[in-house]
RNA sequence: GGGUUGGUGAUCUAGUCCGGCUAUGAUACCUCCUUCACACGGAGGAAGUCGGCGGUUCAAAUCCGCCCCAACCCA
């Protein structure tokens, strides 16, 4: 082995030994347990940033810990290639319109952008060293997947969840497409708040406030709160829209705020969702002035043709110059907005093609899935209870699953493709029937195309074989909080209305990262990390222990360099253990047979098998974290710093036996430990591994360490503990006398607390280089009783009030009468106007014992025991 | 405006569900030490009103209430 561990040379090296050994192949084995994970198929942008490498670096962890367990692993990857960036992308690469070229070039275009998008991901991947299999690896964009995404429309639409109908929808007057409301981000932005004069037919007038003029010919109503006194008698009455002179009606509901403007407002066809409400709860009239690419219609007469903003300022002039408007000040508003461009939001009444929404069936599935953490089930619960519409699945864009229907031209019926018929292009492809209603066989495509979470909702039943293999939930969903109310409301949706099931039987949540500053990592900010700068400069085996580290599952987490570093130190510590211990073992080591075992092997085993344990349930519970401190801490402390140290005699110059015993149980611990950090380090622990005696291809298919022990482990374990104690305790004093740790002392004498006679004394004094002694009973010294300690939780329940006034008593009284009536077997204490009796184990009695003066002898306490030092 | 989560030495973080050790670890800082795995090491040190106030309790970082602050999600 080198001398240094360097992550440069090592992890390039594994990298491709992983992918020529396949060892991340799931073997779809029925004898094993299935571990599946429904990865997060990303949108490829080309950038795996470090937000993605944090639910990915879980995963893996998951993959890999699950592979040690035993079961068979599937880690596909997905890409969810469809969209408008791709269409933008593309169009500015090439300088095109989408409508200069057919729609079949232009999906070419975007399918050959989107595959170096991919690869550039699928780079950073490989280099995080994730244990994907590639062999189950799909893409939205590939006629095998996206014909399962209409398979999964034509069932949804018998079942009776699709239907096609006139409904306002989110519209985007710049992407010229209906979107869902998942898709609509609200932004605060400033805005003018005006106060118009609407001249009443037969009364006086009424002035409402608005933001929105220029909406002023879509207005079909004003609206005042009931208990808006201003406006009590007026009800009902008629107004007329100034500059359009359409007549409406005032109406009085509950809804309106009589504290916003006037406290009248206008009801447009249709300023937001408040309107679409009202329009259908008092059967107003449909007037539509805008069009879908964000124009005033003839509706507007003189301002026909205008852009919205233009109208913004044009229509306030007018009604400026015509005396309408009486105020205007500027108002913070919440505004819709196209979460992909930014653009305000309007919202058209369009023929679109929906997916009914039933909220109870949702959650139904929802609660049966095991939220890890528990609390990101609220969310979706929330979000679920407060849908209002439904799903919009209808987009007007060319790069997305198309739609699998036809209009028949004659009699204009709709006919959703057959499932044998697909995968489908209706734009290039007719049906083979004729229509049932007509006989016409006159057929027109579609050429509406599915929202893109159409496609990425069925990922969980894709990986687990829908629609071929029988469904049943998979293991995991990892995914990030921020789309919960998306993807994981989508998911659940689907698998619930195509299998009537929950899609996963975990679904486990990832924070957002954070930069050093504690701000979300932008580039304008200058606290974004790229990965691979991480990677580069101290290898993904510390950044992915980092990244553990920054937090439990579920909370932000501050991306830290200094867990890097930290992290990277940890690493070339246990790679000179290794060094140091490789330089020991031979190929006969992992094989000895009934090792002569002495205390200190058998404290690390037994200590090495309870660690396994808890690093097991803390992986089992996704506690990355804690996992990972515990391995970190078992080999620093116990193995390097204390057990290292014992077995150093023996290794160097003990008889065979007992050096081989020590090697055995050196090689056991090492090896186990190894595995242990393997979810986390698979380059470093991989390179160790197989340098070995023993092993046997990678570890990432070996087993979780356990320890066959046929002794009493818990003498072991306090025998041991002891002896690591004393000799650590001894190691600190030498530090301190400013001795050499190798220095000889004349002897050492133990006065342990509990019985240790038979201690194994051998390696303690090898390892302190002194002879040890153990002694019975009490040094002879000077004890001097110092501090009284009691014990609350014996005090507390039997004394309750007068527990204070008892630990005051005890504070105040001397040590040494304490500690005289302790070993008489009662304590009697005054509590001022009453004395009570102590039982002697609710204190203990804390002693500095100091040499008799002369001698030249060092008192040490330890945990278990008084030590004496002879120099 | 509503909801969720969090506020622990200079910095990050564990512990909070299930109340009882001297509150965990890391980074940075200070002192000492080149000893045969490792100075990317070892030994030691300083550093915390556990956001604030109030309550429950013999006992509160932990349970309850109110308030302040931050982040996120939603209006």
């Amino acid at each position: 082995m080198d001398d240094s561990y360097s992550p440069e040379n090592v992890e390039p090296r594994w990298r491709e030994r992983w992918t020529e050994e396949d060892v991340y192949r799931y073997a779809d084995d029925e004898e094993r347990p299935d571990y599946v994970i429904d990865t997060p198929p990303p949108y490829p942008t080309g950038n795996l940033h470090i937000g993605n490498a944090l639910g990915w670096c879980y995963m893996d962890f998951a993959a890999r810990f699950h592979r040690l367990q035993g079961d068979d692993v599937l880690f596909p990857q997905g890409w969810d290639c469809h969209g408008l960036p791709t269409e933008v992308k593309v169009e500015e690469n090439h300088g095109i319109h989408r409508t200069d070229v057919s729609r079949e070039e232009f999906r070419e275009l975007c399918i050959e952008h989107t595959e170096s998008q991919i690869d550039a991901m699928k780079e950073t991947m490989g280099l995080l060293g994730f244990s994907h299999d590639w062999d189950h690896e799909f893409r939205t964009m590939d006629a095998e997947y996206w014909g399962k995404t209409q398979q999964s429309f034509v069932e949804m639409s018998e079942s009776g969840y699709v239907y096609r109908d006139e409904h306002p929808v989110n519209w985007c007057p710049r992407c010229e497409t209906a979107i869902a409301d998942a898709e609509v981000e609200n932004e605060d932005r400033g805005g003018t708040l005006y106060t118009i004069r609407f001249k009443a037919v037969e009364n006086n007038a009424i002035e409402i406030a608005t933001t929105r003029p220029e909406l002023l010919p879509a207005c079909v109503a004003v609206a005042v709160s009931p208990d808006d006194e201003r406006y009590a008698d007026r009800v009902g009455e008629t107004f007329e829209v100034p500059l359009f002179e359409q007549e409406v009606e005032l109406i009085a509901d509950e809804e309106v705020d009589s504290d916003f403007g006037t406290g009248a407002v206008m009801i447009c066809t249709f300023g937001d969702k408040q309107d679409v409400d009202w329009w259908a709860e008092y059967d107003l009239p449909l007037r539509t002035v805008l069009t879908e690419d964000g124009h005033l219609n003839e509706r507007a007469d003189e301002f026909e043709g205008l852009r919205i903003e233009e109208a913004k300022d044009r229509i306030p002039s007018a009604l400026q110059k015509s005396g309408n408007l009486q105020d205007e000040e500027p108002v913070e508003q919440s505004v819709g907005c196209c979460w992909r461009c930014d653009t305000p939001i309007e919202i058209l009444s369009k023929e679109q093609w929906f997916i009914r929404v039933n909220g109870e069936e949702i959650l139904e599935n929802a609660r049966q899935v095991e939220w890890i953490p528990e609390h990101m089930y609220a969310r979706l619960e929330e979000w679920a209870e407060g849908m209002e519409w439904d799903w919009v699945i209808s987009r007007q864009r060319v790069f997305a699953t198309p739609i699998p229907a036809w209009f028949c031209a004659d009699c204009g019926h709709v006919h959703v493709a057959d499932t044998e018929e697909l995968p489908v292009t209706p734009t290039s492809e007719s049906p083979e029937t004729a229509c049932p209603d007509c006989g016409s066989e006159n057929w027109t495509g579609e050429t509406d195309v599915m929202d893109t979470w159409m496609d990425s909702s069925i990922s969980a039943l894709h990986v687990a074989g829908w629609p071929e293999a029988e469904f049943s939930p998979v293991q995991l969903r990892e995914q990030g909080h921020d789309i919960i109310r998306t993807w994981a409301f989508y998911t659940i949706l689907r698998t619930a209305a195509l299998e009537d099931q929950k899609p996963w039987e975990q679904a486990l949540i990832n924070g957002m990262v954070f930069g050093e500053d504690g701000h979300k990592m932008s580039k304008s900010r200058g606290n974004f990390v790229q990965p691979e700068e991480v990677v580069e400069e101290h290898g993904a085996d510390a950044f992915r222990q980092a990244i553990a580290l920054g937090g439990q599952p579920g909370s932000d987490i501050q991306f830290q360099s200094k867990e890097v570093t930290s992290a990277s130190r940890f690493l070339t510590k246990l790679w000179n253990i290794s060094r140091f211990a490789d330089g020991h073992l031979d190929e006969r080591t992992p094989e000895m047979d009934a090792p002569a075992y002495r205390d200190a092997d058998r404290w690390i085993l037994t200590e090495l098998d309870s660690v396994a344990r808890e690093v097991e349930a803390d992986m089992e519970a996704y506690r990355f974290d804690a996992a990972l401190r515990n391995i970190r801490e078992f080999v620093w402390h116990d193995l390097a710093d204390d057990y290292l140290e014992l077995i150093k005699g023996r290794l160097y110059e003990g008889r065979p036996g007992e050096r081989n015993a020590a090697r055995h149980a050196l090689y056991t611990a090492l090896s186990g430990s190894l595995r242990m950090l393997s979810p986390f380090s698979p380059f470093f622990t991989e390179e160790i591994h197989r340098e070995l005696p023993g092993t046997e291809g990678s570890i990432h298919t070996a087993g979780w360490p356990a320890v066959e022990i046929d002794w009493a482990s818990a003498e072991a374990r306090e025998e041991g503990a002891l002896i690591a104690e004393v000799a650590s305790t001894i190691r600190g004093w030498k530090s301190d006398e400013g001795m050499a740790l190798n220095a000889d002392l004349s002897k050492v004498e133990i006065y342990a607390e509990s019985d240790v006679e038979g201690l194994d004394t051998y390696d303690l004094s090898e390892a302190i280089n002194a002879p040890v002694y153990v002694e019975a009973g009490s040094p002879d010294i000077e004890l001097v009783p110092v501090e009284v300690d009691p014990d609350r939780s014996v005090i507390g329940p039997e004394f309750r009030d007068r527990a204070g006034a008892v630990l005051g008593a005890l504070s105040e009284a001397d040590p040494a009468e304490i500690k005289a009536q302790k070993e008489a077997g009662e304590i009697e204490l005054d509590i001022g106007d009453e004395t009570v009796s102590l039982s002697p184990d609710a204190v203990a009695v804390r002693e500095e014992r100091r040499a008799e003066s002369g001698e030249e002898v060092a008192v040490l306490e330890t945990e278990r025991a008084t030590v004496l030092v002879f120099p």
